[in-house]
RNA sequence: GGGGAGGUGGCGGAGUGGUCAAUCGCAGCAGACUGUAAAUCUGCCGCCCAUCGGGCUACGGAGGUUCGAACCCUCCCCUCCCCA
């Protein structure tokens, strides 16, 4: 996948970094865990500094120092994950901010411009992100309505680059399909979002809560239906097995604050399943967090460490596991990517979900 | 030497006759976390069985008052502060 910041290689997992920052990281270690492209968030840079701000000051990538691709995801996700602190209208979004409790509106419109000045590499629409479980009435509205705003942030995109002088005037802009759980819906979604054309498409709506085998159907019938030759993104999944099982189903891009938030919560990934860090069996363990990983945490350092690091308080203990999950989230991407190379995807599949699922054994 | 304050669960610190195995914080133990209001949240946390629950030992020590004491009385031990 080609952007204005460089190539991606697909599949590819997209560390989050919500207001400008993978969290707990600098930009050097990010690029030293293998990402490509990292996710920034319209939302929180809108509240603060502010999308003007970031354009004054040159835009995203140069306001952060990261030179390479940026996704900003429009805000859609906070529509869901703020709930009273914000109204739905047909107009758009009403949010009261978490920072100071002032009321903002976040249309489609005003969506697709911060994220314009902001100057990303792929910007995504403003979407209705459904709660689960929610009934079939409910996701059918609510897929007009994302698929409503679809057609105006598309639109004003296209105005948008008829004026020039965007900040970034090579940034795709990728549609969002919801519809809940209910294939039909799905199918409806696709289609109208599809026909309003865009440089890509997501699948959102999922990893909200519904179990994985529900959620696995719904992004093996979603991404049969959209353009083969063109780039499907699973927002916000997800584990390490959701990745392997996603990428059978056809999805190229992920993006999941597990990794980095659940290392800073003490619970780390490993090639043999996941540990946490905290637990007293660690506390003389001298063995690196995962023997077969190669991250610059687990060369140096041992768990009794890291347990002892954590245990403390010490930031640094945020900073080294996050280093070593998402090291282990682009590994695992790099592995699939290879695998598929030689189409030897279905083994490694069977291998990965055999090894990584659960937790270290040995408790 | 004189005067004052106090000793409660690993620590700090509430409680001051029954509703106290004892508020709360910390520490400890475990769990959760999926387009980040998250370096967060939840549970457990005297001992023994245990699903509800039940049993035992406990509030410096020893006596006493009382139907009943961490709480009241007596003596003892210890700590801290002020003045000499």
């Amino acid at each position: 996948m080609d952007t204005p910041h460089g190539r991606v290689e697909t599949p590819v997992f997209m560390p989050v970094g919500t207001h400008g920052a993978v969290k707990a990281l600098r930009h050097p270690d990010v690029v030293e865990a293998g990402a490509s492209i990292i996710l920034g968030n319209t939302y929180h840079l809108f509240l603060r500094p502010g999308d003007v701000a970031v354009e004054r000051l040159g835009g995203l990538h140069r306001f952060i120092g990261w030179s390479g691709p940026i996704l900003t995801d429009s805000g859609g996700f906070q529509i869901f994950s703020l709930g009273d602190r914000c109204t739905v209208r047909e107009e758009g979004a009403e949010f009261r901010s978490h920072l100071d409790g002032s009321l903002h509106m976040l249309t489609p419109e005003r969506a697709v411009e911060a994220q314009a000045r902001m100057g990303s590499d792929i910007a995504m629409v403003l979407d209705e992100c459904l709660a689960y479980p929610a009934t079939e009435d409910r996701a059918a509205s609510s897929l007009r309505r994302s698929a409503r705003w679809a057609r105006r942030c598309r639109e004003r995109l296209l105005a948008l680059r008829a004026d020039g002088g965007a900040v970034n005037p090579g940034q795709a802009q990728f549609g969002i399909i919801q519809g809940g759980t209910f294939d039909h819906l799905r199918r409806e979604s696709v289609e109208s979002t599809v026909a309003i054309g865009f440089e890509g498409y997501a699948i959102g709506g999922l990893s909200v809560g519904e179990p994985s085998p529900s959620m696995y159907h719904v992004v093996g019938e979603t991404a049969a239906l959209l353009p083969s030759d063109q780039p499907r993104y699973l927002m916000g999944a997800g584990t390490p097995e959701d990745l392997v099982e996603a990428v059978g189903r056809g999805v190229d891009m992920f993006d999941c604050v597990m990794p980095t938030r659940n290392a800073r919560n003490g619970q780390l990934f490993t090639s043999q399943g996941r540990l946490n860090i905290r637990n007293a069996r660690f506390a003389a363990d001298e063995s690196p967090v995962d023997p077969a990983c190669g991250c610059y945490t687990c060369r140096h350092h041992s768990r009794a460490y890291l347990r002892h690091l954590f245990m403390a308080g010490e930031m640094t203990a945020s900073t080294l596991n996050t280093l070593h999950n998402l090291t282990f989230y682009l590994d695992t991407m790099r592995r699939i990517r290879d695998a598929i190379a030689f189409q030897a995807f279905e083994k490694f599949k069977l291998e990965f979900l055999a090894s990584v699922s659960g937790p270290l054994p040995g408790s």
